[in-house]
DNA sequence: TTGTAAGCGTTATCAA
DNA sequence: TTGATAACGCTTACAA
């Protein structure tokens, strides 16, 4: 890699700054000048350096786009969306969080360093004043140095005001409406296998259900009701199994998200329990998998890639911040197979269930 | 960011190669010194000129990780793994190419334009001699310029000889393995729905299904029995409805992947028809929700986590390459619910499929 | 152990 | 329309 701006410069008798010029194509020159130096860039096959062209021109192809695990399809699917709309000049860089709020601040450090052109920060954050507000420094700081950033499914109040543009997620609506859906088959004892105590989303989405308990005046067994976990199908299949022992007579699971969803289901099948015949579950989110389950998973759909993509052109600067800088993005409630009306009291006893070998 | 090297050092009252030093680590510095550095840099909230820097030393951070998609969790699982293995230092650069050679050839342009430190390639590639060598010309100049290259799940042909250290996975052999187990099983008409005709993972997972074939002598049928079409859902589904058209006596189906095959299984569910009591179906790669289908799927494992961890590892010379420049990643048959004997011919007619209610 | 100074390869200002 | 030339902010011999 030995060919720089100088060579070329040589070959097509200009100077440098002439072929700069040619190649960044935002300053007139000779359609003569042109075409010479551009063959001499073919000839020597030349690349720009990227890293000194950003130091002269402070400016960066980089894109930060911080995820809690782009192996989880949430994130990945929101990802690839803010990815392709990059096009073909910036680069994303990916930085798995692990939902810690140590990397966050690493990698946001990472990308203040590399004066990233704009930072795209989805998923939730941790609830906890010392880290919002380390957090919200951090993007003070970017932002100051003229990087956009992008909350994508995160609360606005993680940045301070003007600072950056949101995109919000209606977790606490997506929630409600779900529950209130069980209620309206008839469902009354309700277990909650939910996320993380400590996450926003967690807290939304259980505030959601819990609006929906009281308004029909369930609410008293809630906290009884609802068990704590990380956000994957472990968590739903022990849950799920921990709230049958409190509770056997629940009719309904709800999961945080579709992959506890997919654990509880798990779990329930374990227990000879027909879904939805015997107990209802819905999800959160209509990831891909969800209505291939069988049954399929009654959930929320996110638009993730939609939220995704226009988080994109924001960090880009393709499109308007929204008025007030945030946005909220609608949800949908997808009914499929998983939820049903309860058992009738008099119904087939449940020990039956497993009776069913095609 | 107004703040710069020079003006840690001036609150310092050292020079700027002092706290370059100081910051790198890799110079003996007092400690007094170093303290008084440090303690300017926190006061200054000072963060290195990522640009600036790589140009000075010649070196990047960036590491870049070609992948068809990120949203698809076979390489979604990839890139999380090479990311963890990146560390706090190294920022992973995550380009989806779509599985398009075009992109692909930009990427590792834009790539060499920011002298990454790493590249790691997964994914299989398109099998057109033009396309070969355009890509191992980028290679073979990313090597040049000490970028490491890392082919994680594509074949080593794809780079010239001592470019890069490859690891392979059999999917020949995987292939070959799970048709033998139909074979053993007693199916006799097998359907093959494969991936895009001109990329090397669909040709040598076909490659595997035809020998095993060849070996019992059942490969006469065998094109006949074969669609191809993207490695998706939708794919997966509409190849299984022609070839039931085709041969509605086919008593297996093989996907060319675990997507494809969740559409096999949604196919022969629209036509009543049941896996594996009347339809057996395998896929490959064992992606997270596999397990979770009902049946449960008969698939090939990839080890995708570790391999993307060990390409990671490799990336950033944690580890040293195989000998030969070359290691084959081994795979494992995984036998669950989705396939079983072919029904027996005086058996319970189809029809009488859909009748399971529970 | 520290300082001086010469790059690193672009971009951008200012003349011409 | 083109060319000098001074930044850009850091690293790294080379000296001290």
């Amino acid at each position: 890699m030995a060919v720089t701006l100088a060579d070329v410069a040589a070959r097509a008798h200009v100077s440098a700054a002439t072929v700069s010029r040619v190649l960044s194509g935002n300053y007139p020159v000779a359609e003569e000048t042109r075409a010479r130096v551009m063959r001499a860039v073919d000839e020597l096959d030349y690349v720009v350096n990227g890293p000194a062209s950003a130091l002269a021109a402070a400016t960066s192809d980089l894109v930060g786009v911080l995820v809690n695990d782009v192996a989880d399809p949430f994130f990945g699917i929101m990802a690839s969306a803010v990815q392709a709309e990059l096009g073909g000049s910036k680069l994303a860089v990916v930085c798995n969080t692990g939902g810690s709020p140590e990397r966050e601040l690493t990698y946001l450090t990472l990308l203040l360093r590399q004066r990233a052109a704009a930072v795209v920060i989805t998923g939730s954050a941790v609830d906890a004043e010392e880290h919002t507000s380390a957090v919200a420094s951090r993007i003070r700081r970017l932002a100051a140095n003229g990087t956009r950033v992008v909350l994508c499914g995160r609360p606005s109040t993680a940045a301070p005001e003007g600072t950056a543009v949101a995109l919000e997620f209606d977790n606490r609506g997506g929630g409600r409406a779900l529950t209130e859906h069980l209620i309206s088959l008839g469902h009354r004892r309700i277990g909650y296998v939910a996320g993380p105590a400590d996450r926003t989303t967690t807290r939304h989405r259980l505030d959601g259900h819990l609006a929906a308990l009281s308004a029909a005046e369930l609410a008293g067994d809630a906290s009884r009701l609802t068990v704590h976990g990380p956000y994957d199908r472990s968590s739903g299949y022990a849950g799920a199994l921990a709230l049958l022992d409190r509770e056997p007579s629940l009719t309904a699971l709800v999961g945080a998200n579709d992959t506890v969803a997919l654990g509880i289901c798990a779990a329930l099948r374990s227990r000879g329990l027909r879904i939805p015949e015997d107990v209802s579950v819905t999800g959160f989110d209509d990831l891909p998998f969800s209505s291939d389950m069988q049954p399929g998973l009654t959930t929320v759909r996110l638009p993730l890639q939609a939220a995704g993509r226009r988080a994109g052109r924001l960090a880009l600067g393709h499109e308007a911040a929204p008025v007030g800088g945030v946005e909220r993005i609608a949800f949908t409630v997808v009914e499929r197979g998983s939820t049903a009306e309860p058992p009738s009291r008099g119904g087939v006893p449940r020990s039956s269930a497993a009776g069913c070998v095609g």
